[in-house]
This record gives C-alpha cells, structure tokens and sequence, in this order.
RNA sequence: CGGGGAGUAGCGCAGUCCGGUAGCGCACCUGCUUUGGGAGCAGGAGGCCGGGGGUUCGAAUCCCCCCUCCCCGACCA
C-alpha cells in the first residue's frame, strides 16, 4: 500500500496473478453433476469455466488467458491471409435482418428486446451488418477485393445448449467476409481462407476434415465444414477410407451401384392396409397380418415439391432409407396434398404417376433386382410384389437417399464410413445472396455498371474450440494443452518450500529469471502438500512442469516433467533458462 | 417442441417411500503435526432443502401449480 498523493487514502497494490496462490482459481476433486462431456468436466475441474445459466459461462482467468491464445493463434493466420480486423455490433437492428428476410426464417433462435428507438436484435451472425457497412463504404471495383474479419460474441437461442463450451446460447466467433467484384476473385478468396483454415487448426493441434456440406439458412453455394472427429459431436459426415471423399450427411452423395440378374417372379397383388401411412406402421401391418416384410423391403414415395415450376416430383427411396431431397424441391406440406389429390399421404405408389405427369427420380439402390412392398395410390392400400420395369418406370436414377455407411464411395466405389464429429469451421462462397438484399451493397464496375459483390463469409466457433481441443488433449489425470494454446508455457512447482527456505528460494529466483526470459510462468507457491501440487499441474495441463524440490537442489538440478509424454529430465540449477529458451 | 431424469452448503452425494433436532465426503477458517503424487488430529463457519400455494399440531419428506438444470429425439450458419 502507498499514499495516494494528496488524500489520506491508500492503493491498492494487487499481486501477481502468476502467483498460483493469488489466481482465482478453485479445483474441483468431483465434476458437476451436469457436465456430460469430458472436455466440459475437466475444464469446470480444471478451474477454466464456471456456468452463468443454460449456455452462458464465464472465463475465469485461466480459461481466458487460454481464449485468447486461440484468439491470437487465429488473428495472426487472418492478419497473415490479407483480412482486416474490425468489431461490428452486438446490438442490431431488425432493419437489415427484414431486408434479408432472415427476421423470419432465423426467428427460432433470435433474441429480441425492445429498444426506446425500435426493436433491436443481439446478432447471431453478422452476414446482414458487413454487408450494409461494407455496402456503405465501398463504391468501387478499384477497392476490391476486400476481407474483414472480427472476433465477436454472438447470441443464438438454440433449442438445447449442450456439452458445455460445445453449443451455447452466447459464444465466440470469429466471422470473416470477403467482398470481390467477380466469380473468380471470390473463389480465389475462398481458397485463401481455407488454406488458412487448415493452418489454424494444425496449430491449434487438431486434425481436421474439410467436408463439402449443404449450406443451410446462410444461403450460398460452395461450402465446406471444418470436421474434427469427436465422441461428442453433433454431426456425422461420410468418409471414403481412401481419403479421397469427405461430405457432410445432408451433402454426400453415393457411388455407382452395379446390379445382375432379374428380380423374381411376383405378382403384383393389392392389400387392404388401413392406418398404415408410415413404413414403420405398414411393417407392423403386415407382419400382424401373416405375411412379414422388413422395413428395407418397402419402398419409400416422397413428395417433393419443384419449387421453380411448382410441379411435384416423386423420390423412391427403400424404406429403411432416409430420403435426400435434390436441390431445388421441398417436401410436400399438408396443402400440396390437398392440391393433388391423386397423391394420397402415405399410400403413394410409383405405378403409373408418369401418366400424371409426375417425374419420377429414384436413389440407385431402388435398381436393385427385387420386389417391393409400396403404396397403391389408393387410400388404406398397399401392394406387394411391384417390379421395376414391369409395374413402375423411373426417369432418373441417382444419389437420393442419405449415405449410410457402407455405400459405395462416389469416387472410388470403396464402401464408405460415417464419422461423428463436431464443426469447428464453416466456410462458404455466398454469392450474391446477400449483396442483391441489402441496399446499396454494390460498386461501380470497370465498365462503368453498378454491380453486386461477389461475397464470402468464414466462420471459426472461437469458444468452442477449447471444449474440441481439451476432448482431444487429455488424460485421466486432466488436460494437456497444445504449446500454442495453453495459458502457460510453465508450470513451476515448489515442493516443500514451507519447511525448506533453499527450495523457496530458488523457486522464486527461477520464476524471475523465467519471467524476464519472456516465458508466462504460472507460479505454484501455495502452501500446499507436494501430491496437491501435482495433481493440480496435471489437471491443469501446461506444456512443461519445473519441479524445484529438496531432492533435486541436493543434486544441484531442477526437474523438467512433460505433460504430454510424462518424459522428465533435471536441468541444472543454473541452465534452467537456456533449457526452456531452446528449443 | 416430444420423451426420460434431477434440483438438499462452493462441488459430489445421503435423507423423501413411511412427516417430528438437516447429515456425510471434498473444499473453506483456527491451531498443532506432516510434506516427491489429492496428509493427520482437534476445534469452527457455512442451508429460504429451486419457488409459490395447500394438507397437518408439525413438511426437505404428502398434494397442486410454476421455475431451473441434464440426457435422448426434433431443430441447428
């Protein structure tokens, strides 16, 4: 405490939060009874995060001296990509978000509040803000190509916040933007950024799949998600064992199938059916019945709707197979039935819709030299034994149905395997779909005409990536974190030091000569017993241990534990700096 | 939104069926001992038993309503 020049008051003078005895920091020998994943428990054990409410945490200093490490690791790749960095608001208004349409088909997961100036949202995504203000300043091709990027909370009322830092309704992003004047300078922006996105993750220590995916509520084309295999992931998405094909689910495609022979011989023969619209239902149905069919035996009808002509399409899928809508077409609501009655909800059959003139697209397993149990196109009916060729045509054979493991891989034919896995990345060209919606986000062209941008956004879950990294980086006794992640290069231990001034002493000495060497150096002089210590060091997960203790200073060394390995080796007593300095 | 489970000290849990002084372990405070892998002894502090209403002489416990949290599903840039 010193005077405070002219009162009678004091300041405050606060300790060293590299002190371990001074961080605010509490280990918990048990996890909370809510946290499921381990990355969740080890990072509530570990003292790293702390729950506010359902998908609301708080850093601690710890878990935020390790955010902003992600943080760094990311900018320096953004900066190194030609981006530049800005903050756009939290606070938006709902002007944009109506111009974009997005006010509606995103109102599941906005949160809304009343402003005394009008209704505002807390941004989920800032597609519709970067626009306006890049739209705003730009007017130019001879300012493009541009990038920027922020690193910004972001708010989404998700149906069910999950896994801790996994989904959360208030979380980290780091979104970037790219504006370019044609196709190609877009695509050129989106391979720089995925190039940078594979740096990013290398460094965070993780592995990770670009996998085509479908691109959702963000609209656009091109988009790739950034896969890291994980137990407790959310999505799955489909892998060729050659690595030469990677798709998310709602994008991946089968191979070829090569089928021989003719199918049976089967009359086609019509059953009274009643209450059995679904596949599930018609199996019990039939098996009730006598007769018993397995769910792989039926074939699936979906209406779809083409959404340009407004016509409606047929998929044929078997009925253990989830149909995979093409693009362009949605699945029939209840007033698209209501507006072609020949399609009766749950007892379509292929047989003679192309006479209706309704085309009829089948996934290639429906090739297959066989007969099916299907709808008759007649309400409470169904018929067995209907043959392709002889009782129903298909006009197109494709990829229709969602992959499943074991499918033919599109390139190589090899069968594929379905990976669980969480998003740590998304990245997407998104065209014009967002410049042609909000006012004035175009430029003056070479030729003198006012044209929209051609845009990209890239998106990197910031607060999410310690739960992704610590569920892959840890052990029993706790977490290891990545060099370049971890809040601390060192985690220097004096054991004993209470009853042993030289071992105090030295731990001191060697934590200056640490620091002003330029290492973050997390200090653990508490007065606790040696096991404590150690135990807390592992939960923690700093890269490399320095244990100052009586056994060692006898030897005139200190010893140097790796987390990772659990490799240690003694250092001398003066060669400490020089040993952790080089590398 | 549908199905299931749970709310008792900072964390983990018992007690609830069968109503009667709110408990245990870890963590926390004091003192002594101990000290290379989560120490021991002694003493202590800490509770709207998720909230509201009801039944009862009496409710953590029984009844009704609500809230919150977790899991599975639906949903998801």
């Amino acid at each position: 405490m010193r005077r405070y020049p002219g009162e009678g008051a004091t300041v405050a003078t606060y300790p060293p939060a590299m002190l371990m005895s001074k961080l605010l920091l509490r280990t918990l020998r048990d996890a909370p009874g809510d946290a499921e994943a381990i990355s969740h428990q080890l990072l509530v054990r570990a003292g790293y995060i702390r729950r506010h409410a359902s998908g609301i945490y708080t850093y601690l200093p710890l878990g935020w001296r390790l955010l902003r490490n992600v943080e760094r690791v990311v900018r320096e790749e953004m900066d190194a990509a030609g981006a530049q960095e800005m903050l756009m608001p939290i606070l938006q208004s709902t002007e944009v978000w109506e111009q974009t349409g997005r006010l509606k088909t995103m109102e599941d997961i906005l949160f809304r509040l009343e402003g005394k100036g009008g209704e505002l949202v807390l941004g989920p995504t800032h597609e519709e803000v970067v626009t306006a203000t890049v739209g705003a300043e730009v007017d130019s091709y001879r300012d493009l190509p541009l990038n920027v990027y922020q690193i910004q909370f972001k708010y989404r009322d998700e149906a069910r916040p999950r896994f801790g830092l996994m989904r959360g309704r208030e979380f980290i992003m780091k979104d970037a933007y790219s504006f370019d004047a044609s196709p190609a300078g877009m695509q050129a922006a989106y391979a720089t950024m995925y190039a940078a996105y594979e740096r990013v993750f290398e460094r965070c220590g993780l592995s990770v799949t670009p996998v085509e995916a479908e691109s959702g509520a963000i609209g656009g084309e091109v988009n790739h998600e950034f896969m890291v295999t994980s137990p407790i992931g959310e999505d799955h998405f489909v892998r060729c064992p050659n690595g030469d094909y990677a798709a998310n689910t709602e994008a991946a495609v089968a191979g070829e199938r090569r089928y021989e022979g003719d199918a049976p011989e089967e009359e086609l023969i019509e059953h009274h059916t009643p209450d059995s619209p679904s596949i599930e239902l018609l199996v019990q149905h039939f098996t009730a019945a006598g007769r018993p069919v397995d769910a792989e035996s039926t074939l699936k009808c979906v209406a779809l709707l083409e959404e340009e002509t407004g016509r409606p399409v047929i998929v044929l899928v078997p009925g253990d197979r989830e149909a995979r809508p093409p693009k362009g077409t949605r699945p029939f609501e209840q007033a698209d039935f209501d507006a072609h009655p020949e399609l009766i909800k749950g007892y379509i059959g292929p047989m003679g819709l192309q006479k209706l003139g309704i085309r009829v697209l089948a996934d290639r397993t429906v090739g297959a030299p066989r007969t099916w149990v299907t709808g008759a196109n007649r309400a409470d009916h169904h018929v067995s034994g209907a043959t392709l060729g002889r009782d129903f045509e298909v006009d197109t054979f494709g990829s229709f149905a969602m992959v499943t493991a074991g499918d033919p891989c599109p390139r190589c034919g090899e069968p594929v395997e379905l990976v669980r896995s969480v998003e740590a990345g998304h990245t997407f060209q998104l065209g014009l779909t967002y410049s042609t919606k909000i006012d004035g986000a175009t430029f003056l062209a070479e030729d003198s005409t006012e044209q929209p941008f051609w845009m990209g956004c890239y998106g990197i879950g910031i607060s999410r990536l310690p739960a992704v990294v610590a569920e892959q980086h840890h052990d029993d006794a706790g977490l290891i974190w990545p060099d370049e992640l971890a809040p601390f290069a060192v985690h220097l231990l004096s054991l004993g030091a209470g009853r042993n001034p030289d071992v105090a002493a030295t731990a001191d000495r060697i934590y200056a000569e640490l620091t002003s060497a330029g290492l973050s150096v997390l200090y653990d002089d508490r007065d606790q017993s040696p096991g404590v210590k150690f135990a807390d060091a592992d939960l923690l997960g700093m890269p490399t241990q320095l244990l100052v203790g009586a056994k060692g200073l006898a030897k005139g060394t200190v010893e140097r534990k790796r987390r990772r390995t659990g490799e240690r080796d003694d250092l001398p007593l003066d060669g400490v700096v020089a040993a952790l300095t080089t590398p």
